[in-house]
DNA sequence: CTATCTGCAAATTCTTTGCAGGACT
DNA sequence: AGTCCTGCAAAGAATTTGCAGATAG
């Protein structure tokens, strides 16, 4: 189901699925819901496959984000990290563990009334990304 | 009172109010408000006084976000960008327009509840950043 | 005086690109 | 066949760091 959406995805853009971009995607969809970042897939690919160069996970990585298979955002530290994006029309709510570092997501989308109070201001707003600092369940001292 | 605040936040620390950090922090109250990078720093730095190495705006701006008379973020594209923060618990709500590049912030608050609704779920959140991506008004091809 | 700060240039880190050969369809 | 893809290594861009001399307090 997941293979045929992504690969239905690439045949619209022209986009071979060759060994190197199977093995990127295969390390993807095993990671759902984390956030890697080009090195972490880097390593987990060479892991399964051995001859892959970076330069090839980085413009894997690229073509797949543009086209919607992959979501990429920039976190604090300067690095940008991937995550698998099935058109779900995700809402990406990032909660960021100060403590174990640990990305977790939250589902909810209450902004839809801040998206309408700035259209009305001449806005038009495309996408949003909202990023929580704090301590996750584990870490946070209290519990 | 702004650079009163300032040096005591300096001497605080035990940081030293040299003319380059003076020239610095000049730039960014002149440019409150906004969100500049590094670079940008740098320039207008060099204008104002002309002795001064890349190296010495990031290590001040760098020291300067870490006792909060900065605030740091990144944007997509990956550059670091710092705006002046006086403490006023400031809530990062940008709206980055993807015609012009300007940035440009809401005031509101909508995010207490989502906020709550976490911390009933065992997070405890520290801080938070939203960030919207569209058209700023002179950019919205429908204005 | 002495710890902190500075400029310079070299080093890092992450990401992109040019190129010649290789592989999908 | 012909376009697209790959690995390598070199280039780029942003930021950091080592060092010897300068300076704030």
């Amino acid at each position: 189901m997941v293979w045929k959406t992504i690969s239905k995805k690439l045949d619209e853009n022209e986009y071979r699925l060759t060994p190197q971009r199977e093995v990127i995607l295969q390390v993807m969809i095993d990671n759902r819901g984390k956030h890697l970042s080009a090195d972490e897939v880097y390593i987990e690919a060479r892991g399964k496959s051995s001859n892959i160069g970076i330069a090839t996970v980085y413009r894997t990585l690229e073509k797949l984000a543009s086209i919607d298979v992959l979501y990429k955002t920039i976190f604090e530290g300067g690095k940008y990290r991937y995550e698998l994006s099935l058109g779900e029309s995700h809402q990406h709510h990032h909660i960021i563990c100060l403590q174990c570092g640990h990305i977790s997501e939250v589902e909810e989308d209450l902004l839809h009334n801040l998206e309408i109070h700035l259209e009305k201001q001449g806005y038009k707003i495309l996408d949003h990304e909202l990023k929580f600092y704090g301590y996750c369940p584990q870490c946070n001292p209290k519990n």
